[in-house]
DNA sequence: GTGTATATCTCGGGG
DNA sequence: CCCCGAGGTATACAC
């Protein structure tokens, strides 16, 4: 890891093209090439960067960073305060709960919890356009398809419109009720979702956590 | 910005729960109070980070980052290698050139460009759904809806085939056209927009500039 | 490799 | 402030 602050102007060129005029930043190079550069505000997103894997040419007063695509990003040194490096190693990585995942293999685990009388038939269910989340069925025997979000936004009552489409067209399933279950489901995605006759769930998932820690304690 | 190297461990706990095993890592501390944990590689992405506004406490070998929401990042640091500080000052910011609000901005301008028969009713026409980039009519005074995108992919036609959906359940604007406009419009999309009678455009953003700096110039 | 789905997305704009 | 859409999205994973 290299620490260099410097005042410097930056130009890059690729998907778009970005300038930054002078000022003194943070320009950061990891031990796998890629480079950033950052202000002293605006989270976590440097102004400009360029992931690896690229090339890193280091002239008299600039940096030229190219990658295989052909986008570049030209840094121009004008004055550098401080340039350090230190080795950190490989870091043992991020240990995360609480995602999608997690939710819908809660849900998968009771799928009471959504609809009293549901049963599941399979989780990641395939279809031509993508495995349905979970595929259940309820008291009467009907398919019921869920997609299951953390948020829930617009673009998922869209995915799950497409695997409805072609569940449908299954004899074997049909007619097949969907279900949009999420932590939050944001009131677009409501408005689309009772427009397309899907049903809509907002599930709490420290309550699911506890039905399941609950459950394991009676075995 | 204050940039501390130390062997640390780190436990978030908020829309997640997270966990960082003890490795040697780079704490970035921003002026506006954003903290940021980065490893050596993974892209400019930090391993876990909080953003501001949020306050941080420094203890005896631990720091507790909290923000407004009850989010927690607890840093226990083993053992700190490097601390350092340096003022940046404000940053000018970055200037953009070739987004999609550009594009939308030059077309709204001239829809003309698009078809000679087009004027502009308004821009961001709000639907139930979120709003169309522009509505405007033809010479039959035919309402037309546009959807503009620097990338013409499949997503884009599906966004403007659900705001069609909606506007054509207004009296008032029945029947509406679609036109899904791009400086690349995919395969796919064409495909889409082709079976749907969305009509689709490829336009130049050069060659729009040029026209908008030359009708600058007539005045 | 291409395509698809997720994200503590981040960021900016509009109501 | 929330809501929504865009992003040089990045990232992981399936095919």
């Amino acid at each position: 890891m290299r620490l260099v602050i410097a005042r410097c102007t930056v130009d890059y060129d690729g998907r778009l093209t970005a300038h930054l005029p002078e000022a003194t930043r943070l320009l950061m190079v990891k031990a796998d090439g890629c480079v950033a550069i950052h202000a002293d505000g605006g989270a976590y997103k440097p102004l400009n960067w360029m992931t690896a894997p690229n090339t890193l040419i280091e002239e008299e007063g600039s940096w030229i960073v190219r990658n295989p695509k052909g986008e570049t990003l030209t840094i121009t040194l004008h004055e550098v305060i401080s340039d350090t490096e230190y080795p950190l190693g490989d870091d043992p990585g991020l240990q995360k709960d609480g995602v999608e995942a997690h939710l819908q293999e809660l849900l998968a685990a009771d799928p009471t919890f959504m609809a009293d009388d549901l049963r599941l038939v399979r989780r990641e269910y395939p279809t031509a356009v993508g495995p349905v989340d979970l595929l259940c069925r309820d008291a009467d025997g009907v398919a019921v398809a869920i997609e299951v979000k953390r948020r829930g936004e617009i673009d998922g009552v869209e995915q799950l419109t497409r695997y409805l489409d072609f569940l449908n067209r299954d004899p074997m399933l049909r007619p097949v009720r969907g279900m949009f279950v999420a932590q939050e489901v944001r009131p677009q995605a409501r408005v689309l979702a009772d427009d397309r006759d899907i049903e809509w769930l907002e599930v709490d998932y420290d309550d699911l956590r506890g039905i399941e820690s609950n459950e394991l304690k009676l075995f």
